[in-house]
RNA sequence: GCGGGAGUAGCUCAUUUGGUAGAGCGAUAGCCUUCCAAGCUAUAGGUGGCGAGUUCGAGCCUCGUCUCCCGCUCCA
């Protein structure tokens, strides 16, 4: 008889055959592995067939994302979209418990932002934004490429890249002319996004791919980030629209009037939460990408010339935050980019061990002025801020300027997903009588568990439910309480860990007696006994 | 988008050369009463992802399609 633990989840299989002893352990399968994970220590196995252990490490992280997966649906946190017409392409629903939490953990960054910070201010500006917003932030210039593949690699490309490729060989060859009319004809045809003239060029000036070396081209597609779609009628007034690729510029379009009716002063902040949809080319890993999908966005205004010290508070305090949610810190890490993009002067990500591995989480980016200096641009508004503060050098006010921007954003989603990943445990318990039991838990951070206290009856006679039931209507205004009296109490409980409720509270007839109750610990499995009439006040104590 | 793997009950999986689907767990109702899932009884839930084809007959073979996972590719 042999035992083991499959690697990283801490979970052992107690049910080994004799016979296994020796088996390469590649020989069994990833069901079987399933299976034991599925029903532990439980009976209905026959020692003649179970077995079964650990696969290599990357499979073993794969399986945990897909127990995440798997368990987000059976207790009601995320569905497939649309799942009885077979789903739609990397869509997701959130279910009774998954919008709790999502409730929660936006409400939670809602609260850290304006609440906590006196100079932030919050607002909800509209998905739908006037065409040249886009083109003022660079995402119709830099997200709306053509693109080819080759038939024979696969490989694909975008077709300004090749043909200017082509150019450059040409001028290598002292072929100037040729290729300055090679580029204007793609300029043109890129303006007026004749994609069939531009394979034509591709194929008349035999451009081939590196790889293959073949010139079998696809037909031309266009890649664009953005949605669109149209507003009025259909006739030749509608008006083609696009859906936010990010939120950031609604608020950055109501810079001043934000500035000027809240009285805001440099440095201040302005947050916002909200959906945004980027048609990404391949959307994957459950909801860690999604085409639709939901930001946390916080854009931070501060005086040029102090954006180096700001960036670096914020870099700091948005790491924290996560930390002091209850998330552990050896799951976070700072990735910095070293290529920057067009608007940036400074960027880094926040990003979190998923099971897939560390993957961006939240970004933080010195923005400069690019925003709101492009906005000035396009708009023709004046989108100045005029500070009032002396200068000691000149003893005069500072006067106007176009303050920088730093943005922190954070993808609720990913938030989600990385609570799901810290929260997600199978744990094995040892019991008095020397056996062990399991159990799969949630131990989301109570401040953001979608139940924060579940009242059960011990018994559901004998005036036990009455009691319980005050206790609901004194709880369930000022904090979500689940209220249940159907199976053995620790059935009850077992139920409560796998959504995540982190304390549970148990009246039984002592309660009659002398007004207690036993609390009862999701993390610990730790019971006590509180008076009845503190109940409230004790678990709003817990998660604040 | 390309390549690989996979889709059977809410979940995890069976159904060994094609003969119209089962189990455990879970759920629901009742009994029992016992502070950590294990007792008893009953019930519900599947046009085998969807659509064609081959066949007397398809969960199983073939094709298409949708969805998921992995690797490329892409990616503010």
């Amino acid at each position: 008889m042999q035992a083991a633990a499959l690697p990283g989840s801490g979970f052992p299989l107690q049910v080994l055959a004799p016979w296994a002893a020796g088996f390469p352990l590649q020989s069994f399968t990833r069901a079987a592995v399933r299976m034991v994970r599925h029903f532990p220590a439980k009976q209905p196995f026959e020692e003649s067939f179970l077995i079964f252990l650990p696969l290599s490490l990357p499979a073993m992280s794969t399986d945990k994302l897909q127990a995440i997966i798997s368990h987000a649906k059976e207790y009601g946190f995320v569905f497939p979209g649309s799942e009885i017409y077979d789903g739609l392409s990397a869509v997701y629903d959130y279910g009774p418990w998954g919008s709790e939490l999502k409730k929660n953990i936006r409400d939670h960054w809602w609260n850290s932002m304006t609440r906590m910070h006196e100079n932030i201010v919050g607002i909800d500006a509209a998905i739908f934004m006037h065409p040249e917003v886009w083109k003022a932030s660079g995402h119709v210039d830099n997200f709306n490429d053509p693109m080819i593949d080759n038939k024979d690699s696969n490989k694909r490309y975008r077709v300004d890249h090749l043909i200017e490729a082509q150019a450059e060989k040409l001028a290598f060859e002292g072929k100037k002319e040729e290729e300055f009319a090679l580029l204007q004809t793609m300029d043109k045809l890129l303006a007026e996004e004749n994609y069939p003239a531009l394979k034509s060029l591709i194929e008349e000036n035999k451009i081939s791919c590196a790889i293959s070396g073949t010139a079998n081209w696809s037909d031309i597609k266009n890649f664009n980030l953005m949605f669109s779609t149209q507003v009025g009628s259909v006739s030749e007034e509608a008006e083609t629209v696009y859906l936010r690729p990010e939120t950031a510029q609604g608020i950055f379009v109501n810079f001043l009037n934000v500035q000027k009716t809240a009285r805001m002063k440099v440095p201040f902040g302005i947050a916002q939460t909200g959906k945004a949809f980027r048609n990404e080319i391949v959307a994957r890993q459950f909801i860690f990408r999604m085409r639709e999908f939901e930001q946390m966005e916080m854009q931070f205004f501060v005086k040029p010339g102090t954006e180096g010290e700001w960036y670096r508070y914020w870099k700091d305090e948005r790491l924290k935050w996560h930390i002091s949610l209850g998330m552990r810190a050896s799951d976070f890490r700072y990735h910095d980019h070293l290529k920057l993009a067009h608007y940036a002067k400074e960027a880094c990500d926040i990003e979190y061990n998923f099971p897939m591995g560390f993957k961006e989480l939240e970004g933080i980016h010195s923005r400069t002025d690019f925003d709101l200096a492009q906005h000035q641009q396009f708009s023709k508004k004046k989108l100045h801020y005029f500070d009032n503060d002396i200068n000691p050098e000149t003893g005069k006010q500072t006067g106007n300027y176009i303050p920088f921007v730093i943005e922190t954003s954070i993808g609720l989603d990913r938030m989600f997903l990385a609570v799901l990943s810290h929260s997600y445990q199978e744990e094995t318990i040892e019991k008095e009588d020397g056996t062990t039991d399991s159990r799969v838990v949630l131990k989301i951070p109570p401040k953001i568990a979608p139940v924060k206290l579940a009242v059960l009856p011990l018994l559901k006679k004998d005036g036990l439910p009455e009691i319980a039931r005050g206790l609901m209507d004194d709880c369930k205004s000022s904090f979500k309480c689940f209220y249940e009296e159907k199976d053995t109490i620790g059935k009850r409980y077992r139920r409560m860990d796998a959504i995540g409720t982190p304390y549970c509270v148990t009246i039984d007839h002592q309660t009659k007696e002398d007004n207690t109750v036993t609390i009862r610990y999701r993390d610990t499995l730790l019971q006590e006994r509180i008076p009845l009439a503190s109940v409230k006040e004790t678990i709003i104590k817990l998660i604040s």
